[in-house]
DNA sequence: TGGAGTATACTTTTT
DNA sequence: GTATACTCCA
């Protein structure tokens, strides 16, 4: 009988190394692993669950948290594969989001929100904060929804209130010299708004399970008690609100384990912030660190190179990967001409290693730092006939057609949903134009009431009679549509609000190719809600909830990886970020570029720059036998043909390890970007505090007090690396005033002479001579340059 | 009021 | 180059 529970446990430690076994057997009390890329972190951490459970810890006490829904679905998966029993589920594993969100639907009524509260996605939060900059009658060119959503968002993310926001010296000195003092308002608006429509954006998720925590304690004993161990995959990149959940639900039992691997720190610009690493040691008297350093994924090559890449960031907690494998080959740079003879370069390049090395299609990723770049690598795909899939598109969710009928559904569930009134309340068109529904939203505001209290109570309020009737029709639409909810499942109810709003009908009689697509689509929406209603519900052994309210909350956290399957034979394209914690056998990393990778926007201080470099460093370590890195001389930038010198990171890859013999690869250009001298050079201009060289030093060091400025809002420097200092007060001028002959000094590239002008009227390029930075093409629309004669 | 056609902004990375 | 926003006309 005891022999039948020892067995299996010496079977699941099998395979594991030293330092791996530390980890898994070290049950009660914190520890931190710090787990090298391809080291064999979520083996461990699956191992450990399992070992949890084999050391007679209840399943329903473990709560594992992970950043994507892929990484969750792994683990669930491989625990299930290594119990052989239904054990795993009842375990919460799940994202942040989708594990708070699920806690959120039960308890978030005592901070006022209904159980059925609307999640707001990233468009739902922007159009919010459009609506309120629009209603506060402030200027969206100066306060652009986008820009605007991302400062409130980081704020929440760094739990910084609206009150903090605005009682915040420095966040306000930094506002005004923006010339933006108002966007404590707004964020002050924006939250109101949110809370009044009975909605949270996904930084709430976070927010209010904090706040439920803290502020009520019968909440903060319920889940100290129910998860008595926590494992957190990825911590590296959990913000200041996370974090602090964490410590609240880990505090009464200290049986916290959190994974992370410092170097692979990717999300610092959604206010992660590796000083949660370094805290994570103060927070507990006794933490074991175990640190796992051999990897089993890549070869000695790949290796040498990564920690070749790594080693030039400063702070680092020291640790250095080696393996076991074969040497392998060495790593190709690649140079052409244009992105799309990159395209067809890796095209050909895969179809050769097919036919030479008996490769499969999902053998192969292509790997690069932002979405635009897909398309060159599609089009010389589709040309080869290769499968492939990309990453990072449009979720199924997302889609127009697919919005709408959810957007009645949400006002079905939620009638404070304001912005899924806001979408259907004239969709189809039933003559609810603009003027009414401004005049709706200025009630509602006037009155404070919700825009649905509005419709519901129109005739108090002097519409029009034609207008009232089309109104009371579609109030009379929606109540309908509540009650049914009472006798019908979700399913019953969506087919209904289909067919009365005949918006099912009118794709169908839309016999055009997009129409046909968008037809099928609400289709296969309509089958997945049944597949929803009469999938089992005893999840987690409690009954889940199968209700369309957690229906809707559930699909608003899915993205469009969730939705592919990572098996298909298919060569797979996406974003560094989104590749991480994956792994292939060939490589492709493209558009290694100045200005591109690293990024132009984040070449400013050396943070930015160190966390460029780690995103070379997670790229380069998705590869398992083969690497390829390539970049392009030429590529299309906003439409525009632009130049672009190789990237800084090629330079400092090892050479021995290196192959350039490649289609022309070697050739490179010594300067012409008007950045002199070398990187490391380049990269003195913007060093300042370093949050990652702090971690270096201080790690393993005595606490010292946790900085309370809310530091999390990165400050919008001017850049720093380049060579000219701008004159005093300088003003960018008036671009349409430039012609050739001018004089002109550019911000970074100092002075010049304009010499020739060129694009089209509305996006003018000017080819200008600098006196120290040699000739360049610039596109007036972003530079900022300031007419001198 | 609604649709088509044009102007604009955007591109860093995402739950 | 693309998605959204805006303008103008019917």
């Amino acid at each position: 009988m005891l022999l039948r529970t020892l067995r299996p446990m010496q079977d699941y430690l099998k395979g594991l190394n030293d330092r791996q076994k530390e980890a898994v057997l070290h049950i009660n009390g914190p520890i931190m692993i710090i787990a090298g890329a391809g080291s064999g972190k979520t083996k461990v951490l699956t191992t450990r669950i399992v070992h949890l459970l084999a050391n007679g810890v209840d399943s329903f006490n473990i709560l594992a948290l992970t950043f994507t829904n892929k990484a969750a679905k792994e683990m669930k998966e491989r625990v299930e594969h290594i119990l052989g029993n239904n054990e795993a589920r009842n375990l919460y594993i799940g994202t942040f989001h989708s594990v708070f969100a699920r806690i959120l639907r039960a308890d978030a009524y005592r901070l006022g929100y209904p159980h059925n509260f609307t999640i707001y996605d990233t468009d739902d939060a922007k159009s919010v904060v459009k609506a309120v900059i629009n209603e506060m009658q402030l200027d969206d060119k100066l306060y652009k929804p986008n820009t605007i959503y991302n400062r409130i968002s980081a704020a929440k993310n760094g739990l910084v209130s609206p009150a903090d926001y605005a009682n915040d010296y420095y966040i306000q000195q930094e506002d005004i010299r923006a010339n933006r003092p108002a966007i404590a308002k707004i964020y002050n608006a924006y939250c109101n708004r949110c809370f009044k429509n009975g909605a949270m954006d996904f930084d709430d998720l976070l927010l209010k399970f904090y706040e439920l925590l803290k502020t009520i304690p019968e909440v903060l004993s319920k889940y100290q008690h129910k998860f008595k161990y926590i494992l957190i995959d990825e911590y590296q990149d959990t913000n200041p609100a996370q974090y602090e959940i964490i410590k609240l639900l880990g505090a009464m039992n200290e049986n916290v384990c959190v994974v992370g691997d410092d170097a692979q720190s990717i999300y610092s610009f959604r206010g992660a912030t590796i000083q949660n690493i370094l805290q994570f040691q103060k927070d507990y008297d006794d933490v074991k660190v175990v640190k796992l350093e051999q990897n089993y994924r890549s070869t000695q090559n790949i290796i040498s190179v990564a920690n070749e890449v790594i080693s030039k960031n400063k702070g680092q907690i020291p640790k250095v990967l080696f393996t076991e494998n074969t040497e392998g080959e060495k790593i190709r740079i690649v140079k052409t001409m244009s992105d799309n003879q990159e395209g067809k370069f890796v095209a050909d390049c895969i179809q050769e290693q097919k036919l030479r090395n008996h490769f499969l299609n999902k053998d192969f990723a292509i790997l690069y730092r932002t979405n635009a770049q897909s398309r060159a690598f599609e089009e010389a795909l589709r040309r080869m006939a290769i499968p492939y899939t990309i990453y990072g598109g449009m979720s199924f969710y997302q889609r127009k057609e697919i919005k709408d009928i959810v957007a009645y559904l949400r006002l079905i569930i939620n009638s404070r949903d304001e912005e899924a009134l806001k979408r259907i309340i004239n969709y189809p068109i039933r003559g609810i134009g603009k003027t009414t529904i401004d005049k709706i939203i200025l009630l509602a505001n006037t009155h404070d009431k919700t825009m649905w209290e509005i419709l519901v109570d129109a005739p108090l309020y002097g519409f029009r009679s034609g207008t009232q009737e089309v109104l009371s029709q579609f109030v009379t639409m929606i109540k309908s549509c509540s009650s049914m909810l009472e006798k019908q499942n979700a399913y019953e109810v969506a087919v209904h609000v289909g067919k009365q709003t005949n918006l099912v009908k009118d794709l169908f009689n839309d016999k055009s190719t997009e129409g046909l697509q968008r037809y099928e689509n609400i289709q296969e929406l309509l089958n997945s809600i049944k597949e929803w209603v009469e999938s089992p519900d005893n999840e987690d052994g409690e009954v889940v909830n199968k209700s369309l309210g957690a229906y809707l909350q559930q699909i608003t956290l899915l993205t469009d990886a969730d939705e592919k399957d990572p098996d298909a034979d298919t060569v797979k394209l996406m974003t560094i970020h989104a590749a991480k914690g994956l792994e292939f056998e060939c490589v492709f990393a493209g558009g290694l570029e100045e200005m591109l990778f690293p990024s132009a926007m984040s070449i400013n201080t050396r943070e930015e720059l160190e966390e460029e470099r780690r995103l070379f460093y997670v790229v380069v370590t998705r590869a398992k036998k083969n690497l390829w890195i390539t970049y392009a001389n030429t590529r299309y930038k906003f439409g525009q043909l632009v130049q672009n010198e190789p990237s800084r990171f090629i330079d400092e890859l090892p050479e021995q390890h290196l192959d350039r013999s490649y289609a022309g690869g070697g050739t490179k250009m010594t300067s012409g970007f008007g950045f002199g001298g070398n990187a490391h050079e380049r990269m003195n201009g913007g060093w300042k505090k370093n949050t990652a060289e702090d971690a270096a030093k201080k790690y393993g060091a005595p606490p010292t007090k946790k900085s309370t400025t809310p530091s999390y809002l990165p400050p919008k420097t001017e850049p720093k690396v380049a060579e000219h200092t701008p004159s005093k007060g300088f003003v960018p001028s008036d671009v349409s005033e430039l012609s050739v002959g001018k004089k002109i000094e550019h911000q970074k590239f100092g002075f010049g002479e304009i010499m020739q002008m060129e694009g089209a009227s509305h996006n003018p390029m000017a080819l200008i001579k600098f006196d120290n930075n040699g000739e360049k093409k610039i596109l007036l629309n972003y530079a900022k340059l300031r007419v001198v004669e």
